[in-house]
Formats: C-alpha cells, sequence, structure tokens
DNA sequence: TGGCTATTTGGCCATAATGCCAAGTAGCCA
DNA sequence: TGGCTACTTGGCATTATGGCCAAATAGCCA
C-alpha cells in the first residue's frame, strides 16, 4: 500500500471513527436541524456534560462540527452539509441486513 | 433519547465502527473493483493473513461485505453498492480541513 | 468582588479494539 | 493418506475509548 494512500485511508478513517458513536450520531442529527449548546445536547442525550463536551471535542477535532462561544454558552454547528445523504447508504445497510434477517425467518 | 431511536443509532454506529479502519477502508475500495480473495487482501496490505482475516470478519458481521468460498480460497465482495457515494462524503469533510489548514498558514 | 452557570480538562477505571503468533480447520492434489 | 495452501480462531499484550467525578476555566450579573 503506498504512503500517500495510506495516509489517505487513515484520515477518512478518522472521521468515520468519530462518528461511529450513537451519541455522537445523535448529536450529528441535531445539528443538522439547527445549532445547539453543550447545555441542549446533554438535557437531550442524558449524560454527564463532560461526557458530552468531550464527544463535541471529537467531532470537532474531526472537523464535522464547529463551535461559536457566545455568553458563556458554546454553540455547535455542522462544518458540513452533506451529513444527511451519508446516512442514506448506511441505511442501505441496515435494509439489507433486515432483508436477511427475514428471508432467514422465513426459510 | 427515545429507546427506538437509541437502537436505531446504535445500529448506524456499528455499520460506521466497522468501517474506520485504514485496512477496512482499504478493503472496501478493492472490493469496489472486483472480488478478491483473502490471499489477495492479504498481499496488498502487507499485514498478517489472521490480522486480515478479522477485518473481514468485522466487515462481515456489519453487513458489508459477504464471502463466499470455492476451492480452498474465500473470495469477499461488497454487498452494498453505495459505498462510493458514501466517501464523497468524507472528501468533504476532508477538503473542508484543507481549506482551513491552508487559511491558517495564509495569514 | 462573589456567586452562579456553562463548559472544558484531568484523572481514573472498565471495556473494547488491534495486531501478532500459534494452533485449528478445510480443501486440493499427488 | 500425507502434505500443501488458504483461511479462521484462540490467546495474549498493548493501546485506545467511554464514562463518571472532581477540579479548573470563563462569562455573566448582582
Amino acid at each position: 500500500m503506498y504512503q500517500q494512500r495510506k495516509n489517505h485511508l487513515e484520515a477518512r478513517a478518522k472521521i468515520l471513527k468519530a462518528l461511529a458513536h450513537p451519541s455522537r450520531l445523535f448529536i450529528v442529527e441535531e445539528l443538522e436541524k439547527a445549532e445547539r449548546c453543550v447545555c441542549d445536547l446533554t438535557d437531550l442525550i442524558g449524560a454527564d456534560v463532560s461526557t458530552i463536551s468531550k464527544h463535541l471535542s471529537v467531532l470537532k477535532q474531526a472537523g464535522i462540527v464547529m463551535d461559536d462561544k457566545r455568553g458563556n454558552q458554546v454553540f455547535y454547528r455542522l462544518r458540513v452539509p452533506c451529513i444527511l445523504t451519508f446516512f442514506g447508504c448506511i441505511e442501505s445497510v441496515l435494509e439489507e441486513q433486515a432483508r436477511e434477517h427475514s428471508a432467514l425467518l422465513n426459510r
């Protein structure tokens, strides 16, 4: 595997890794609707604030979200608009799995 | 967070997690071109066969690839055709990062 | 300034992921 | 059958992740 390709794959993997957590997916879905402060997301998810803050840091690190401090709140929003279409593919994996599963049941 | 939504997010996260590794991304890209046996992928990636086999098992577990034993070789191929468009979005995250980076440099 | 709220960071523990080697399984072919 | 190749699985060490609590930081407002 050439080094350049390897670097590229690592960069992609990093982004996918950042998305690969239920709470972070939830955050991304919420941010598709509107920007949110950490406190909103914390309430919605129901984990410790520090946990949510760390999730947001992972998403920010990966370039998926950006933050904006206003007063003593920090608002987060998506940096890129395409995450939705992105998920379309994951859905089709899930549907395929469902089909497979029901095919097994109906045998 | 409702239980149903939580389950759905967990299912999505599982798929993303399966993709979130350089070698597994490489495998998916190779399988976009054509089916491959484990030995081909092992040569291309240059890790231990057992490592590749485990990566393939992760992808299979996630419903991304399927296998087909022919003779004493096992051929893998993609189960879903959309992975490419999927990556388009990751690319735009990467491009955005690059823009950001060069903006910082040129300041 | 002091107290309050919002957020981040450090520390710690439990659990999961990665990768190698070694051992096991399965199919071919002489 | 025996030996070879292809692959998978178990075991183990190392490292990364996820979550909480506690402490630190930052901005408001009285």
